[in-house]
DNA sequence: CTGTTAGCGCATTCAT
DNA sequence: ATGAATGCGCTAACAG
């Protein structure tokens, strides 16, 4: 014990590792920390990886197939237990070859089409449907859309759910209303001018995220009008920006600190083998957050 | 050739780090992802990263002692390469038995009193200077400021900085205009108040980071005063926030990206052993940004 | 230049 | 119970 402090020894978990064959790291595989819907979701990933004795690579894809190949091969080298892939593009052969290899991961905020995986995700559908269904319920009857961009399936569940809304509630959802956007502010921004532009202006916009809101906002600023006093708004995602005074937007919250810690729990589960032959496929319910964006239609 | 691609072989990294006593990973302590002032150090930090051939363990401490310490001890375990310490809060004496045993690591954003280490950090002086000779340019002369809790140096330095700009242009500091934050919104909302309800209210609050301005316009806005017009404000850092329309926070940049990536840098030459003996202490510049929070005072 | 071997620091097995 | 030996998968040193 006198050595032990005297000389500074500490056990050396990579000699552990290398006979145990676990590493007790899992890695991360992350669009861009830098994007503010993602910083909660790393937080909740942390925070249950700790708690289990786990540490977190993380690594910035910018959403490049790429880069995300390249990681995965990097982490796979540094044999981590287990990898969360978080809005990943990654292809569909990369993961089926995980599967079959049987290495656990999981996806969060993401889904695949044609192959079964454990995912974390809210239902996008949903929330797209509690959004226009409070416009609608403020006596909104036109009502426009900003989409995401069209390769995301969170984008294309939202348009779904907005469509299914108004189609329930006997709305048309005219073409002119439905615009294409990106995820970005720029996005909003020029949608929205297009939508101001039209000969007969929507009454209110659900935008398909925050960001897209705030692109509108400004927009709708600029063309001298005011939120929500001429055009209800409402969002999704709910990050931090919305709920700033001078913003304050209604919108769809989706628990991005809980998606982090539960993904990193099933994750465990499988990598500890505590887990089924069935892949465990989660999805969150949305939560409507009425700020001050959305306002009953006047008359 | 054949049997790797059939096998799905990968070398192993864990038993190359085994012998050749590197793992080309590195630590990075930082007390929280979700606050918006961090993720873009992180970006910068991954990026150099990355690009040298090293992963980033990444630990939220939130500037607890004892997690920071927790985490310390697992990283030395894991043998990582170097460390980062992002706004750390980790004692003295933990920080000098590192340098004892001649560890490679950095701070960043974080300076020690009495230990020379490596660090990268903002010029805040400077910027707190610049902040406040901006308002006095503007014609204000009644300057309040709101500063971070005392025990953060840079805190302190951006409190010097205030006194010093005022003292040089002959303007006198009024105990009763400087009040105490906390980095945070709710702090700055609480000080504002207080400095609005003063029988000679501040024509202008300089506020020692965004958060604390973002909390000062609410508590401007409530009590019936509109920025610029009635106050003018000025934050520091520059988060994403304080560029929305909006906010339009005139404030002061701080290159978080760039710190992250020369903190990494300086860090893989120590770790790499092309550095010196002496520490490298890089003191960024601060800069600038006008945005519509300021204005010229009235008459 | 190719082929063999020792050893990195641990955990596990087997012998004492 | 405690102690000695083996091997995890690689790299580096050495031999052929």
């Amino acid at each position: 014990m006198k050595a032990i402090a005297e000389l500074g020894y500490r056990p050396n978990a990579i000699a552990r590792s290398l006979v145990r064959n676990v590493t007790k790291t899992i890695g991360l595989i992350i669009s861009d920390i830098t994007n503010p819907f993602f910083p909660e979701i790393v937080r909740g990933i942390e925070d249950k990886a700790s708690e289990m004795g786990y540490n977190i690579f993380i690594c910035n894809s910018d959403a490049k197939v790429e880069r995300e190949e390249a990681y995965l091969e990097l982490l796979l080298e540094k044999r981590v237990d287990g990898i969360i892939f978080t809005s990943a593009r990654i292809t569909d052969t990369r993961i089926a070859d995980l599967r079959r290899h049987n290495f656990p991961f999981i996806l969060v905020s993401r889904t695949l089409p044609d192959v079964q995986t454990d995912y974390v995700v809210v239902d996008n559908r949903a929330g797209a449907y509690l959004a226009v269904e409070h416009l609608i319920s403020l006596g909104h009857q036109r009502i426009a859309h900003i989409t995401g961009p069209k390769d995301a399936s969170g984008a294309l569940d939202r348009l779904w759910g907005y469509q299914k809304a108004m189609a329930d509630h006997g709305l048309k959802t005219d073409a002119e209303l439905v615009k294409e956007g990106d995820f970005r502010e720029q996005g909003g921004y020029l949608a929205t001018k297009e939508l101001l532009s039209l000969s007969s202006a929507p009454t209110a916009i659900f935008a398909a995220n925050d960001f897209i809101a705030i692109g509108a906002l400004q927009a709708i600023n600029e063309a001298g009008l005011e939120v929500p006093e001429d055009i209800s708004l409402v969002g999704f995602d709910n990050i931090h920006l919305a709920g700033l005074t001078r913003i304050n937007l209604t919108t769809i919250n989706q628990p991005r600190y809980k998606m982090g810690l539960m993904a990193t729990e099933v994750l465990i589960e499988r990598i500890e083998g505590r887990g089924g032959a069935d892949p465990v496929q989660l999805v969150l319910e949305p939560e409507l957050v009425i700020r001050s964006s959305t306002k009953r239609l006047a008359g």
